[in-house]
DNA sequence: ACATAATATTGCTTAGTAGTAATATTGTCA
DNA sequence: TGACAATATTACTACTAAGCAATATTATGT
């Protein structure tokens, strides 16, 4: 089977789909929710980003799919989609991990 | 084993890398290195994009480490120097084909 | 050394977006 | 209904980066 390229359009989705885990508060909001569903306030407390940001990432990671809403009362409660992002943010992390080691096996062997 | 949260500056990180895979044109520069080495004159052939854009992101892939460069005479190939990013593509293509796929499962039912 | 081809760099404009303070909305309870 | 708590929205500023035209650099062949 030829493996034809990915077009322009296609070029495109790929690329806005990074283009959300590309922001570390994002990042942040995702692996606190990777054990269970919190609401708003619970991510605010959890991360360093002021209520009206949080909120606005939440927005945007909802309204692209990577996240679930339902109200519970007052509360909102955030929860994960699609745990893919997970397998992805994995991958992304191990290759630092792999790099970082590699640095440091080359600084070690400069070290004599 | 306590798994815990990636701190602000490995979130940077993070992010970083994935920022790197948020553009069109860089993806498409990538898709391209995939079979083969390129020189940045078959890379601007392959791409719509402008010579002296492709160099200035050609260059960014570089200095993040993504991509190697070799001089033969006048030509200059690049080359992929972590294949890692396919499975991160994979991975993105995958969920997004999945997607569409489910939506498109959505249209049908609808349609009695 | 000179002309030419390949690639890199520079200066610029433009568009997008994170973050914030202030305000609006929505739901709960008395 | 009124007060209050939780969340969303708005208007704004500041920053970043893509894309481009023009120019500079680097290597090749004569």
């Amino acid at each position: 089977m030829a493996k034809s390229l990915l077009d322009q359009h296609q070029l495109q989705a790929v690329a806005k789909l990074f283009e959300l885990l590309a922001e570390p508060t994002r990042l942040d909001i995702l692996q606190n929710l990777k054990k269970k569903p919190l609401s708003v306030g619970q991510i605010v407390d959890a991360t360093h980003a002021k209520q009206s940001n949080i909120s606005k990432q939440l927005g945007i990671l909802h309204d692209s799919g990577l996240l679930k809403r339902e109200r519970q009362g007052n509360l909102i409660f955030y929860s994960i989609a699609d745990p893919m992002i997970f397998d992805l943010c994995a991958l992304v992390c191990g290759k630092l991990r792999k790099d970082a080691e590699s640095q440091l096996a080359l600084i070690r062997s400069l070290g004599k």
